[in-house]
DNA sequence: TCTTCATTGTGTCGATGTGACATAATAGAA
DNA sequence: TTCTATTATGTCACATCGACACAATGAAGA
């Protein structure tokens, strides 16, 4: 059985995984033991699976996690993105077995997804042992194979578009966090400051938060309150959107 | 040669094309004369063609025309979406040849793009004899092949929400335009009413709008001042986006 | 225990934007 | 000339926004 039975041919997807720990908006890459260049997650597509079902089943490989935000965000189909040069590297570098050569030549599309998750849930557990899966801040993204930097560029912007238009946090943060903790990861994922005071009041009017009775002690300062979002609410706002101009 | 050896394989493109007309929106719809079944223009990728490329020529192909905007907007990706009897419907109509009937019977995935066209420098002519195309209204669409149903929504979709937080308008109007054909573009694809005298101070303060000296005579009543799209602040605003929250 | 410090919670103020509506202007029809 | 439909522009109360002041408070240190 070769993977042309099996899978999509001239197909395949990746997956941008952000997550976000110590103030900084991170992304779950891999890349062979011996190999230099770095690689977003991916995977192909049975020929009975739904393409979305195979995101998803990429994602549990390498997170362990099912419950995942997951969303398109581009078609990466320039004729050239994959090539013999690269091809013959992986094989070279026994990346992948001899008999899968003729598939990797084939001229290769691929469907890029960007995925939300809660960092502590996910320990990066290679599958395999020649293979390093790890966190990197998106600051010391390292040398990537193919198109995976412009994968993981416009994987950003679709994420920062998307935090202009529509509540963001529930899949990135624990259950319970603080004001500040929220405003932080905004800031990071847009690259900017936001006024403490006015962050609060605007996300607040939303109303996609629950204040708990709760406060978070241990630093040397008023201990802050923490929230969690309102399920309810926060998928209604997703559908309806935030601000519309019109 | 056959289409496996030029084309990429189980890969499809489909375009939702726009175009404003007598206060409608209006979709390019075509079919095969004697099949019952109407579709969206698509088409295959040639092996060494970007995916965006083969978009481009398909719309040509169908409209004539070549700068068009364009937009990438859903991997239509389920495993069964396209199906045996399908296949054997569109034999027994001869849409296709009988060395096609392989070609067709692989699984495919398919990437919606929407386009938007100005109504009036389109004249949907079919390419070939036995084909018919048509701007149908949306309210009128017929029955659909397949998931096409499905593409034109989604496109619309697509459509509405890139409406609240860029310009358009400058592809689906003619150079000179009033302000109450612009807004009822808006109106139409929003599916609301919009206040006439906000609209016009709201869209005059994006400031991507050159108010014309000219006005369209005609009506009984006061002439409209016609106006155009300022090129350079209409892609600038493109860029920034109008609105962002945050 | 009292003071100090860092950070949080809440409020204020002027500028700007928004929704609802009034009024004036005008091209063509009656 | 008058009337009518529609456009152009203005008004006004109110909401929202950005910038900032100040009080509250948990913990550390004197």
């Amino acid at each position: 059985m070769s993977y042309f039975d099996n899978y999509q041919p001239g197909f395949s997807i990746d997956c941008a995984i952000f997550g976000f720990h110590e103030n900084e908006l991170k992304v779950l890459l891999l890349k062979m033991k011996h190999s230099r260049k770095w690689a977003v997650p991916g995977g192909f597509v049975r020929l009975d699976e739904d393409v979305d079902v195979a995101a998803v089943r990429e994602l549990k490989l390498r997170t362990g996690l099912e419950d995942i935000y997951l969303e398109q965000f581009h078609l990466f189909g320039k004729a050239h993105r994959s090539n013999d040069e690269y091809v013959d590297q992986i094989v070279k570098d026994n990346v992948i077995s001899p008999e899968l050569d003729p598939w990797f030549r084939q001229r290769f599309i691929t469907l890029g997804y960007f995925a939300l998750v809660e960092f502590s849930r996910v320990i990066p557990a290679p599958t395999e042992n020649a293979i390093v899966c790890e966190w990197v801040p998106l600051s010391e993204i390292p040398e990537l194979i193919l198109d995976h930097a412009e994968i993981v560029d416009k994987a950003l912007t679709a994420l920062r578009n998307k935090l202009r238009f529509e509540p963001i946090g529930k899949e990135l943060l624990p259950k319970k966090f603080t004001m500040t903790e929220l405003r932080t990861l905004y800031e990071t994922i847009l690259g900017e400051e936001l006024d403490r005071r006015n962050f609060q009041r605007k996300m607040l009017s939303f109303g996609i938060l629950d204040r708990l009775e709760e406060t978070r002690k241990g630093g040397a300062h008023k201990a802050p309150f923490l929230y969690s979002f309102n399920e309810e609410k926060y998928n209604q706002s997703l559908i309806k959107g935030f601000n519309t101009i019109w």
